[in-house]
RNA sequence: CAAGUAAACUGGGUGACCGCCCUGUAUUUGAUACAGGGAGGAAAGUCCGAGCUCCACCGAGCGAGGUGCUGGGUAACACCCAGGAGGGGUAACCCUACGGAAAGUGCCACAGAAACAUACCGCUCCUCGCGGAGUAAGGGUGAAAUGGUGAGGUAAGAGCUCACCAGCAAUCAGGUAACUGGUUGGCUGGGCAAACCCCACUUGGAGCAAGACCAAAUAGAAGGGUGUUUGAGGUGCUCGGCCGAUACCCUCGGGUUGGUCGCUUGACCUUGAUGGUAACAUCAGGGCUAGAUGGAUGGUCACCGCCCUGUUUCAGGGCACAGAACUCGGCUUAUAGGUUUACUUGCCCC
RNA sequence: GGCCCCGUGGUGUAGCGGUUUAACAUGCCACCCUGUCACGGUGGAGAUCAGGGGUUCGAAUCCCCUCGGGGUCG
């Protein structure tokens, strides 16, 4: 179940790194890559530079539960990247951010968070 | 009441909804349901010390480190406890790499006459003077200048003599010891060992990405060097024992990027008793307290608590440092606020 | 997670086995040379020696702690 969403190796983020289309907000960068297969996994990148490993690792926590409440198209690779900005923001403001960006990919399936988390 | 010293603890709480990881049970193997558990005092820095694993193993020497007042604690330590000495503070109390400079070598810039063996200006005597002799009181240089203060003494002076203090040696007493106190003696002759070094004690090397197993996959008769009782290689070097032969090392090329164990019962936590000034030890009872693998321990909302700002009906903002990765014992560094205990000094009242 | 290395002008490096001058190259600025630019020549500025503490009369150098940067592993 979980080796389905998440990316893991380090060559799966550097194809989506170098061949990926890029949208960006003031918060988060993100990278999309056509996989081919029938589901979309995704992946975080936060940096050093973003703060210490307490700060580091809320972002990530906050991400995986923002991005598991949508309810994504099948067959992309997406990857996250966590600018300085966003050690100061909350969780609402990281949900916009992130939602505007899926819908700006036309990576939003359907209409509506609620047939989401009741499939969750 | 104010200022301070030392030690210990805590480091937001409650509820609702939605999620994550592990263990157990049941259905049964796809997963679901229920129950239980799920970050810290520093988890950090990786600065020390150990357990554990591999280097086949054992011994001796050399080399290279580490520690450094004394006694004790400990698995061990550079840690802790107690004591001594020196220094700081009115005090409570705090700090200290705190062995050896008559084993040897080296260094001590500039200034200064002189920096480890000496006399520049001086002072006194002989002497017209030049010069010679005695001396180290005073001046000056320096971070440091040959014990300090006072009295006697003298040509002038000087431990030359005496008293006290500091220091050295011997001896006596106390103490396990570091050391302290007394007596006597001769009266003394610099610093640096976080410079080399000497002395005492001590250290083999690497690290859980150690290491073991299962499964999958591919292409080694590839090239070079060394060697088979004339002995390669065997985790600093040398020697000895021992092991030892399609063996070892280097280069080039190819495959895999999965899983299981190690992985949490341990120098463990806690309560009581006993021994000890204490660190700590022993005995008895009770307890099980995270184990991820792109890496769980979270999110939203409401109320309460604390702080700040406006102002006191209330409103707004904030709530330290920081996240386990084989496991322990320490050290060091970061840390908003709060609580408790003991003690010191000052002021006021009785 | 473990194990190592480094930190000196803007940049890249030296630094005497402690005491006196922090040196060199390049870059920067000014002047000379040239009709102009480059090259060349002359002069000058530019360093909390990563930060703090200790040893010492004296520390870029010796010792300890902290910070920052980099490398490596089956």
């Amino acid at each position: 179940m979980k080796a389905s969403w998440a990316l893991t190796k380090r060559v799966q983020y550097a194809l989506v790194y170098r061949k990926g289309s890029t949208f960006i907000s003031g918060l988060i960068v993100m990278k999309v890559l056509s996989n081919r297969l029938d589901l979309s996994r995704y992946g975080f990148s936060v940096t050093k530079k973003v703060g210490n490993a307490v700060q580091r690792n809320r972002l990530k926590r906050l991400l995986r539960q923002i991005v598991g409440s949508q309810l994504l198209k099948p067959g992309w690779d997406i990857v996250f990247i966590v600018r300085r900005r966003a050690v100061d923001a909350n969780y609402h403001q990281l949900e916009e951010a992130v939602a505007s960006l899926l819908s700006q990919a036309r990576l939003v399936q359907g209409n509506g968070k609620a047939t989401s988390s009741k499939i969750n």
